[in-house]
DNA sequence: CACAGGCGGATTGTCAACCATTTCGTCGCC
DNA sequence: GGCGACGAAATGGTTGACAATCCGCCTGTG
């Protein structure tokens, strides 16, 4: 990479508004004014309106005209239907991961998994959250498509505090890594439509989790 | 609709050139020069590159530093994981229009269905191609997920062209009606797990189709 | 005191002009 | 004919300005 000196690209202003929407630092339906934004980032309006105009394409702000952009905020029926996308693209990957042949690959994922299973009960639901992520990420990253890759990143950002959040349940984890076990040895052993099924209902589980929490969901 | 007289929107301009790749007047690799969306739009430069910048976030146009943007040529592999992706989610949408309770819509397919029926074996592929793209978009319609639904047009644009020329073939036309028959019974039954299974057979077998004819892949 | 209406600051939408940087064809020179 | 410099063309990006709109506040009236 090149080091420039230069203010900030477009693409930083969106990585950095993409985070702090990820982690929390604005919450849904906060507005995103751009002279803050430009305070805070040293950008310049036009970097600040392109990096705001491209999280709207990706569903993660919304612009009103003359109001502005602002944290988009997330009916239930909306979280149901990005679990359901989940569920078909993320059951792809697995299954598109186990057909590969990429024994390197399919080796961390095996390492991730027998992490998760040594911290398993001790209810560090942080680090689960962290070999969670980086679990999902791989098999993503193993199926080979940047299609799907890129489609499962933007479902995944709006609801990343809401996965947290299901993880604060020591049972829950449990039982996710139970899932996770079927899932990790079904792909290690090459049994895609296993490893897709199990994906799935992995998926379909952590949203029932979920809605039985939803706490959080303006209108 | 409202009547402005303003020049164009940079919504407007996206859409017209977006068009103009699905309908073949830009060729893959031709580049896109802003003066002349200019001279064709009457919109702005600013307008058009925010049109260009989106295109790109779409994976439609390719932009490259201080060469501009051009429309992306697709690899086979590409268009490879394009159908892959297709297959889950479309295999998704039919198996929620299933267990919809929508009668409007479930008729209007069944209409669409008779009508390709009707027009079988003429070898008119002009007119199949057209009731072809209806009848796959209201099935997503009918999922009634807007995640899938952008993430489908998204992946139909670049392929709009391939797709129709699988339909030359006046077997291949049978074929594919077969198989949409399959379907629209599924659908309109309520059988979701087979409506899934055949939109993904189908899918599967469009690219096997598209592979066999595989001739303009630029590198 | 309640409320309608207007006023002005704040914010966004849009454009035009400007300059730097790079690409690429072309022309002259060897 | 090949090669290098030059300049037009195209893009990347900034700045400033102005219009349109929203929203809080203030005032006048009943």
């Amino acid at each position: 990479m090149i080091a420039k000196t230069k203010p900030l690209a477009a693409n930083d202003v969106a990585s950095r508004l993409r985070d702090g929407i990820r982690m929390g630092r604005y919450v849904p339906g906060q507005r995103l004014v751009e002279a803050d934004i430009i305070a805070d980032t040293g950008a310049t309006r036009s970097r600040v309106r392109e990096a705001l105009q491209r999280l709207a394409t990706e569903g993660l702000v919304t612009i009103e005209e003359f109001r502005g952009a602002s944290v988009k905020k997330l009916t239930l029926d909306e979280v149901r239907q990005i679990y359901r996308a989940r569920m078909a693209l993320e059951g792809l990957a697995a299954a598109e991961f186990a057909t590969a042949d990429k024994p390197d690959l399919k080796a961390r994922l095996q390492a991730i998994q027998t992490e998760m299973d040594s911290g398993e009960s001790t209810g560090d639901h942080e680090q689960f959250g962290r070999l969670n992520t980086a679990w999902h990420r791989l098999i993503i990253e193993g199926a080979g498509n940047d299609y799907v890759r890129a489609f499962l990143a933007t479902l995944t950002v709006p609801i990343y505090r809401l996965l947290f959040s299901t993880f604060y349940n020591a049972q829950r984890i449990d039982a996710a890594n139970a899932d996770h076990r079927l899932i990790t040895a079904a792909i290690v052993e090459g049994r895609a439509e296993d490893a897709e099924r199990f994906m799935r209902a992995h998926v379909e589980q952590g949203f029932h989790s979920l809605s039985t929490i939803h706490s959080h969901f303006g209108n």
